[in-house]
DNA sequence: GAGGTATTTAGAAAATATTCTAAATACTCC
DNA sequence: GGAGTATTTAGAATATTTTCTAAATACCTC
């Protein structure tokens, strides 16, 4: 995992929305491609830069590839930025 | 704003390290360039993108033009990822 | 205001990213 | 194993990003 591969992965809009719902659980490709104007080819390359960058995993069942969050990798962001922002941890209230 | 903007600006090693130099305090573009085997037109660049992404912020002083963090936009950064992480807010510690 | 330093802008070349269509793979169920 | 559905991969077209060189702007000092 790598910062630039992270956030590069955030920086398109499709893939933040992406990762928006699948805040609320796991969606086969089909399913995140239903909330788009793009066809199954394009979520699946989008799916895959996600994947790469470590912000999603996937899980195998019957037919389909569900997509879920991997917020583990969030967590090391928050941390990234927030040392930039302040100071020495990862705290945000307070100060 | 946009988030789309500040992850990309953040996607870039050489941006992500001048502001890993800025945390320390304001530097003029040249101080900054004397870090990186880039030229000053290269530097002035990626100082735009993160001037348009509001994570700096400039201030003229005599013949220079110093750069500086700003902190604002990482906070709402962190809330977005936050978000998305979690929850509700933007709590780190604890769960 | 002329000369000097700092920085940005313009324009072009090269590299990378995004999207599509068409074809391939993977897996299920009969 | 064959038909059918879900998803990915390949390859190409277009758009965007990154970098450079050369020139322009900005500002200071004398």
């Amino acid at each position: 995992m790598s910062f630039g591969e992270t956030f590069k992965a955030l920086s398109d809009p499709a893939r933040r929305q992406i990762l928006e719902l699948l805040k609320k659980g796991p969606l086969s490709a089909g399913d995140i491609g239903s909330h788009f104007d793009m066809t199954g080819a394009t979520i699946s390359y989008h799916l895959k830069v996600l994947k790469q960058a470590d912000l999603v995993f996937e899980s195998r069942e019957k037919n389909y590839i569900y997509y879920q969050l991997n917020t583990s990798v969030l967590e090391e962001i928050m941390l990234w930025v927030s040392t930039l922002k302040g100071g020495t941890n990862a705290n945000v209230e307070g100060e």
